[in-house]
DNA sequence: TACAACTAGTTGAAGCCTCAATCAATTCCC
DNA sequence: GGGAATTGATTGAGGCTTCAACTAGTTGTA
């Protein structure tokens, strides 16, 4: 047993290798409960959505930003910035989507490079029905399980690491 | 603007669809906060570890449950629980991880049915160095930018969603 | 013993995401 | 103005994950 990623890393009483700042037996427990917490919980919320709905958790967070979106509409780079995916993943799933019917796309009306995705209303509706469903997992899967004080103390940290690392398109 | 998701969903004020408990301004920006974070979080993690070793973070998990198991080996069954990840996924990780000389499989001593993954030597050595690489990652984007105590807190509501919905295997 | 039910693991096809290359339009700047 | 650099979006190939079907071994039970 090795303890990679804990305590003390792989010879690091002797050789002190690269200086690497392991973690403590608390900060590991901690780390691991949010990399398997959010491994299950996506998955729980997505075959929720994809069973009662034939929707995936992506798609499903793109319809909801159009819903709230001036128009029901964005534009294709700020719809990937928003929601952290690449322009290329973002193509490929809005023309999932449009296919399905749920969105369209338009042309940008000032730049001609542009392409706006535009909510439809069979989009809308469909997701009025997956909202029910999304939510209620969310509360009962972890807002109902967590302390509130305990819940914006999460927030903080999330905010934080979220701010830190996004903006960058690939 | 209809905020599914936020306070008062679709219609609510008017003929409560499901009783639907929607979540108020707070709980969202904290639930978008976690959603978001995890998000560009895992995304650069993986994207440290691929740069860096050739090494994604589900191989590196799996490589590191090894690791710190008895004989550096675990039960194909048993990897698929500890990472929550289904079987099939795993023999195909697995599979991928023996193509590079970092796993192999040998067969399970008293169940004939039983397939059992084993860390060779080459394997231990690649964790070792992406060891270094991945805790870097989390001390810089979670650890260092926390609150020991909000960093506590979020771990006791992860514990609870994971301990919550792990144990289905698909 | 014998049969049914269950568990372990694999397989291949289909779907989604990533990556690099590409094309078109806009902006920069001399 | 005009060429270079940048930005917006798409495309298709390749890689990883999911899903359903399948084989094989084990367990329960009569």
């Amino acid at each position: 047993m090795i303890s990679v990623g804990a305590a003390g890393g792989p010879g690091m009483d002797r050789i002190a290798p690269m200086s690497t700042e392991w973690l403590d037996a608390e900060q590991q427990r901690i780390w691991r409960a949010l990399l398997g917490g959010t491994t299950v919980l996506n998955d729980r919320l997505d075959r929720d959505l994809r069973s009662a709905h034939g929707l995936s958790m992506a798609e499903y967070e793109i319809l909801v930003r159009l819903s709230e979106a001036d128009d029901r509409s964005i534009r294709m780079a700020d719809l990937a910035a928003a929601v952290a995916h690449s322009r290329s993943r973002i193509t490929h799933t809005i023309a999932r989507l449009e296919r399905s019917g749920w969105v369209r796309r338009v042309p940008h009306p000032d730049d001609r490079r542009g392409v706006v995705a535009e909510l439809t209303d069979e989009g809308f509706s469909v997701l009025e029905k997956a909202a029910h469903t999304h939510v209620s997992g969310v509360q009962a899967y972890v807002v109902k399980r967590a302390d509130p004080d305990d819940f914006r103390a999460l927030g903080r940290v999330m905010e934080s690491v979220r701010d830190a690392l996004d903006g960058q398109t690939f």
